[in-house]
RNA sequence: GGUGCGGUAGCUCAGUCGGUAGAGCAAAGGACUGAAAAUCCUUGUGUCGGCGGUUCGAUCCCGCCCCACACCA
């Protein structure tokens, strides 16, 4: 007999949709452990605004990539991919199935497909061009990058600065355009993996949206924001929740304004992490309540690969 | 009660020296390969407070009324 395939149950969905708990059932009912694919909640010093687990749900159930990095550390979605594959190897040793959770589309993608390989950038190429952009304005980005690498300024996105900047710190570093690296071609991965959306009338997750953000605001948001706001230039905190509350402190808005903007940003994130999942047409799609008819889901599909 | 200022998009407001209007935000849709809770693209939206008058034509000028705010009494 065949040893079972391995399988990755992968629950995707909008922000405060529910899929913390749908995970947590699904990795119970399979005594499994639960691999995060969220770029903010792998960060320790983020708890509050990123709504991390609570203790007591990271107890039941081991998580991974959850409060592993720190905001000072460089976070990718390549450097994710990595990580999660690495992760999943150790971890099939023990378990036939595995469950991924999380809203980062891109995260999610580079795991399942993963990601082209372009070589490392020197972190002080990167610097000057962040530090030329800063002084110097778009115009002087779009200048570079249609100097530099004019064929990726006849197609990419040449109002967007972080895709201009990336597209020229690849030329800088390496000497040749970034779309020659850009094969597209996903990569076959050694294992099965089936993913489940969550998905709620549009009505229902505003209301969870802004019944989730007054409930931070209880638990201290306010005061978590308050003590990370001199990292507030870091990556990982251009952060829905703590952004807000950063021009609140700055006497820009009211506390009031503040919270009101983070349920706006909130909605605003769902809605283009919707589109985003709208489009992988692999997805099954469910209502997070409708628990049994995802673990009957599940059962069918992993049961499938005994045969 | 009087005087002043205002009532224009879901919100804040601009504008039309009379030819039925526009920004920002919100909203909707989309993109996404090393910042992705980021970043970027596209798109509407209207009895221009009500009723009359003048005019070929009024959101704009005039009259009355209603509403809001401020000040005076």
């Amino acid at each position: 007999m065949e040893a079972p395939k391995k399988t990755v149950i992968i629950i995707v969905g909008p922000t405060a949709v529910g899929k913390t708990h749908v995970a947590i059932e699904v990795a119970r009912c399979f005594k499994t452990e639960i691999l995060s694919a969220d770029s903010r909640q792998c960060y320790r010093e983020l708890k509050i605004g990123v709504a991390r687990a609570s203790e007591e749900e990271l107890r039941r159930i081991p998580h991974h990539f959850i409060a592993t990095h720190s905001i000072k550390e460089e976070v990718s979605a390549a450097g994710f991919e990595q990580y999660a594959l690495r992760q999943v190897q150790t971890l099939f040793q023990h378990h036939d199935q595995l469950v991924m959770t999380g809203g980062t589309g891109l995260y999610i993608k580079a795991f399942c497909e993963g990601l082209d390989q372009i070589p490392p950038i020197d972190p002080l190429i990167r610097n000057e061009i962040i530090k030329g952009y800063e002084e110097n304005g778009l115009s002087w980005l779009q200048e570079q990058v249609q100097q530099k690498d004019p064929a990726f300024y006849s197609v990419g996105e040449i109002q967007n600065p972080q895709r201009l900047m990336r597209a020229l710190e690849v030329v800088e570093g390496t000497g040749i355009s970034i779309l020659t690296f850009r094969k597209g071609e996903p990569r076959k991965r050694d294992f099965e993996i089936l993913l489940i959306g969550l998905q709620l009338p549009k009505e229902e997750l505003h209301r969870n949206i802004d019944a989730r953000v007054d409930k931070m605001m209880l638990e201290g948001l306010e005061e978590e924001a308050r003590s990370l706001l001199p990292w507030r230039n870091l990556k990982a905190l251009q952060t829905v929740g703590y952004a807000e509350l950063f021009d609140y402190f700055d006497g820009k808005t009211s506390l009031e304004k503040a919270v009101a903007q983070i349920k706006t940003n909130t909605r605003q994130y769902a809605k283009r992490q919707m589109t985003w999942f709208r489009k992988a047409k692999q997805i099954t799609w469910f209502n997070p309540r409708d628990l049994n008819a995802i673990l009957h889901f599940v059962q069918a599909h992993t049961k499938l690969d005994f045969y």
